[in-house]
DNA sequence: ACCTAGCTGTCATAAAAATGTCATAATTAT
DNA sequence: ATAATTATGACATTTTTATGACAGCTAGGT
């Protein structure tokens, strides 16, 4: 994962302590102690997030948001203000701009992490999760169920994600590494083996029309209705 | 509160304008310069209304807003029709077709407003306050009471939310966080694993009709009649 | 102000399910 | 037949969920 995740704040000892909290959960924190200093990590791969502190010697907050937002790199990257307590009405002024949320310090990591990943997930909504057919079998992401001929199917998760991907991407054949990249996902470390397990377990599960999971042999797999 | 409404437009100005005066009163503005872009904001969380241009480049309002009133997710969400002058007869067809209010451009700030206010207003007692049922099970938010066949449960608060949420939202696989957002609310910091308990204990109340609330593994849990 | 009872969140631990790996059998290609 | 490749079953480990216990908090009552 390693999201990146950048701290726009002028008052080093608070940055460390976001960099510890934020590393602590798996993120890569970026420090910048101003604007400037802040560009420098604005260019591709971009952060995720922007943590930004409200009062910062020369430029304010808001100009900087405001310029954030308008970035053609920057403009998507949500903003979590921090502002000091009683600056209540910066909140409005804040959220005019383009911040995403805000956050009074002093805050507990857990209300940080809380936040930061509500932000995310407001931001990122999960793509277009339609059911998918094919012969028989019918898979629905939404409700997390699998049915072939109308009868429901019990699938482990990854069993799910395999299935999953390969109804999706149907009459192509994919080596053990590219499953393993897709279903897996990037930098796991496990045997290709461990696909050919998956696969009868899978084709164990799904029963009759399993005929759909295909071997290729010396290339790898493949999901299709014809053989 | 921070509600979501969602503007369906494709010329920007105009958008951008309606963002302004969203924001400006509280509300989260989000947009879709066509109903493809719509797409991803037609998700958990969904918005409370939606604001839709008649006069759109590809597909018509109408289609739009049938497509909207057939889908599970957004049949509940209040539209309002942007119409240019002089399309009267829109009208008609647009209230045919489900759109609960309409207005013609130009509108002040303050008429958009009070509309968005007034359809709001019509549309929530209905949707919150009906009662719900599902195989025994029947909750009714205005008694704050709930029965499983026909014997009174006592439940604490968060397990009422929770199962009115599960009962309102069935056959769809939610994750602990997003559990979290939409039962607790956001801006309140538990672990995720405090979903777990809650549920069991809902479950332990509910007696045997607990089946209805289901594990899916790696992904959260499920609401439904059907195993 | 001081109790009390009920709710909640968290933690420790138990239980269950899923997963990766290996050894070996079966199949296919040369 | 031989080598290469894939299928399969078994098993240990890891991951995920269920459960019980407990302490802090809150609202209502005295």
């Amino acid at each position: 994962m390693m999201n990146k995740i950048l701290i726009i704040e002028d008052e080093a000892p608070i940055r460390e302590m976001l960099v510890f909290i934020l590393e602590q959960n798996g993120y890569q924190a970026l420090e910048a102690g101003s604007f400037e200093e802040a560009q420098r990590h604005l260019v591709e791969p971009v952060p995720v997030l922007i943590l930004l502190d409200w009062m910062l010697p020369d430029v304010s907050g808001i100009q900087i948001a405001k310029s954030l937002k308008q970035g053609d790199l920057t403009k998507h990257i949500p903003i979590i203000m921090l502002t000091a307590k009683g600056e209540e009405e910066d909140k409005i002024k804040g959220l005019e701009v383009g911040a995403d949320d805000y956050m009074t310090k002093p805050f507990s990591p857990k209300e940080l992490m809380a936040r930061i990943k509500a932000v995310l997930r407001r931001v990122a909504p999960t793509a277009i999760e339609e059911a998918v057919e094919a012969d028989g079998i019918i898979l629905d992401p939404v409700s997390h169920r699998v049915t072939v001929h109308n009868k429901l199917v019990e699938l482990g998760p990854t069993e799910f994600r395999l299935l999953h991907f390969f109804m999706t991407h149907p009459d192509r054949v994919y080596s053990r590494e590219q499953l393993l990249d897709h279903v897996w996902g990037t930098n796991v470390y496990v045997e290709d083996r461990t696909v050919d397990v998956q696969i009868r377990r899978l084709r164990k599960a799904i029963g009759e029309v399993n005929t759909m999971i295909q071997t290729v042999r010396g290339s790898g797999y493949r999901f299709s209705k014809t053989t």
